[in-house]
DNA sequence: AGGCTGTTTCGACATCTGTCGATGCGTGTG
DNA sequence: CACACGCATCGACAGATGTCGAAACAGCCT
């Protein structure tokens, strides 16, 4: 492995070019190659996302007015509800979602700032055309 | 399960609101729940960079100049050779690589379109704040 | 208190997935 | 032509993952 090729560096990766806080994680996909560890991190997000289910109920919180969903409201994915529970457990720990219960129910709502993170990670890859 | 909302529909997924062409496939996250058959396709997409090699790989081309790079020039992401081309394997059948051999080498670049269609989901979530 | 409903946790299980070494195929080179 | 090199495929295997039913937990309501 590794041969033919003899460049790289540019694109320094400043610490700050635009006013994006908040979850930075990693430089847009096409800036330089990721490293181990910042793959592992993004891998982390995109993985949650990768499963329809997941990616159903993720649909349903982020797309319900006011932008939280209790679990009841969104349990109609074809799985049963402790699976629901699971994946939802999953985006959770993955950063998408948060949860908080108000008396007999526990909404859900997305984090923005993760979102915002992925969007950024995706959003630079068109300079590339 | 079900209970305790009433609405929905508004936002009628006008078929063209944008020049965004190229594999479209679903309208922002936050537009609307997503279908099964939506989430099905969107899914494969979000696993395919749900790996940290892969997305080191797809990171490693999406970076590489011109846009494109040969297997030998990505293989360094501590893996075994045939563990990376099993890799650019999944991500060229996930849609987000296309590979053409020149001569003694094979050549994956990145497929631009199906980049802006998952920036494009991402990116309407922005306004879920 | 007792029961009811909404949600999470617990095991269990079949399947999928990432990884490797060995092998095969295609292409230049001596 | 024989060999070396780049890359893909094959078979195997350990570990991760999605799913379920049963049970536990947490608030309401009568």
């Amino acid at each position: 492995m590794a041969s033919k090729n003899g460049r790289m560096s540019h694109t320094e990766v400043l610490p700050l070019l635009e006013p994006q806080a908040a979850v930075p994680c990693c430089p847009p996909l096409n800036e330089r190659p990721m490293s181990a560890g910042e793959a592992e991190i993004a891998a982390k997000m995109f993985k949650a996302l990768g499963d329809p289910v997941r990616l159903r109920l993720f649909s349903a919180v982020a797309s319900h007015e006011g932008g939280e969903a209790c679990v009841c409201d969104i349990s109609d994915v074809g799985v049963s509800q402790p699976t629901v529970s699971h994946h939802l457990k999953k985006l959770k720990d993955a950063g998408l979602l948060s949860s908080e219960r108000r008396g007999t129910w526990v909404y859900y709502r997305v984090e923005p700032a993760v979102l915002a993170a992925m969007g950024a990670l995706l959003a630079g890859t068109e300079k590339a055309t």
